[in-house]
DNA sequence: CTTAAAATTTAGTCTTGCCTAAATTATTTT
DNA sequence: AAAATAATTTAGGCAAGACTAAATTTTAAG
């Protein structure tokens, strides 16, 4: 039987791939959360995902599920498109880096090898999206991100910002309008244990971060 | 309540647009060999789609079927789509008219209307395809098109090619080596009354065309 | 005008992928 | 270790949108 590859059966493998890259198994709530579907309903797709003929993932009842190297590699690929179109919606369309998620989102699921190859090719083989996320290579490798979150930085450190792990167009915004965007040096000033806030100087600005940004962000230590 | 398109819909609305071009009703077998699905399933869709609140087509048993404006707006978005997406492939990701076709049928259920508004005017508001098909205004109104079938042309008549009606890879690609596209200037120099056939010089070479050719190009008479 | 053929519709099924409610299993608390 | 809570799964349903087979209607041919 082939794999049967509908866009539910992509947005699962993507969201699983997302949730699992810590190492730990997802499990049926978190998904769901991610997937915006009810843990009843995760649980049916899972099971079904498993019994794929090659399984795409693995499963085993309340102790979550992971990806097998056919779902992994689907995963990937959905992944690609969504950072490749990122990067090209904003490079040609003018997309702003807080705009373009929800478009890239739908499109994932439409585009054809040749289209992938073309924007790749028309962007030059780029290695990040405008968020610095990776973007898998064309045979499917994720690359390894060596980046740290800017939460485990102390006062006088330096550092470039590699990455911003976050979607919402909201934050995103905010941060642009800080100047907290890839490839920016910044300096951490001062630090509170008591809240774990970060002061971080951008530019001559200093900025005073949470957590809830700080462990969003991930940086390239000088 | 609210109009449900899906992409199903969506498909349905268009064919029958196109159908209906000619002033009449879309039959239910017509329908069903241009959507290539059965028949039985065809007389369902279409059921339902006059049972939208607002209805988005017209249907009486027997008679076929016609757009309602509601029906012929949402036609008119997704052709709007289809024809910016083929110009946009084209222009900017080097496909060829031949290749272009099906990626935009995949694509042009899932972009937003920014993303239409973007690459309309990325192009600067073409008013037409790749194949020379008219582009619905922004507002959703078809242009009217006042070109004359090559196969209605006699010897001694010289035209300019406006636009080819086809899909069909591997006739574009024909056409493509011929020189038969749009903005080119021709002349017919023979008619066969017994086959139709044309004979039409492009350049220097002349070619003689059947009906099956004649009919899906459409020239302005110089 | 009657019959044969073609087109269309009806009736009943199936798959996908979601939902709710209820049951079960794990995990925490006391 | 029992009870309470949280997480997960099972069971049963539903809507979309396709299909097949059978019935019906329309059209075309003799």
């Amino acid at each position: 039987m082939p794999i049967t590859m509908t866009r539910s059966t992509q947005d699962y493998l993507k969201r699983i791939y997302e949730l699992t890259e810590c190492g730990l198994p997802a499990s049926t709530n978190d998904l769901a959360r991610e997937l915006d579907i009810k843990p009843a309903s995760v649980t049916g797709m899972v099971q079904k995902l498993a019994a794929e003929e090659p399984a795409l993932v693995e499963y085993h009842k309340h102790q979550g599920v992971t990806l097998t190297p056919t779902g992994k590699r689907a995963a990937l690929e959905v992944i690609r498109h969504h950072r490749l179109l990122e990067t090209w919606l904003v490079q040609t369309l003018g997309y702003s880096w807080a705009e373009v998620h929800e478009e890239a989102e739908r499109l994932e699921h439409v585009i054809s090898e040749d289209f992938e190859r073309r924007i790749a090719a028309a962007l030059g083989n780029p290695t990040r999206d405008p968020h610095g996320e990776l973007i898998p290579t064309e045979d499917l490798n994720m690359p390894v991100d060596d980046t740290t979150p800017l939460s485990s930085l102390r006062p006088n450190q330096s550092a470039t910002i590699q990455r911003v792990n976050a979607q919402d167009p909201n934050l995103l915004r905010h941060l642009d309008s800080l100047g907290l965007t890839p490839g920016i040096q910044i300096e951490v000033t001062e630090y509170s244990s008591f809240d774990n806030n970060l002061t971080v100087k951008v530019g001559q600005k200093a900025n005073v971060l949470g957590l809830n940004i700080t462990t969003k962000i991930f940086v390239e230590i000088k």
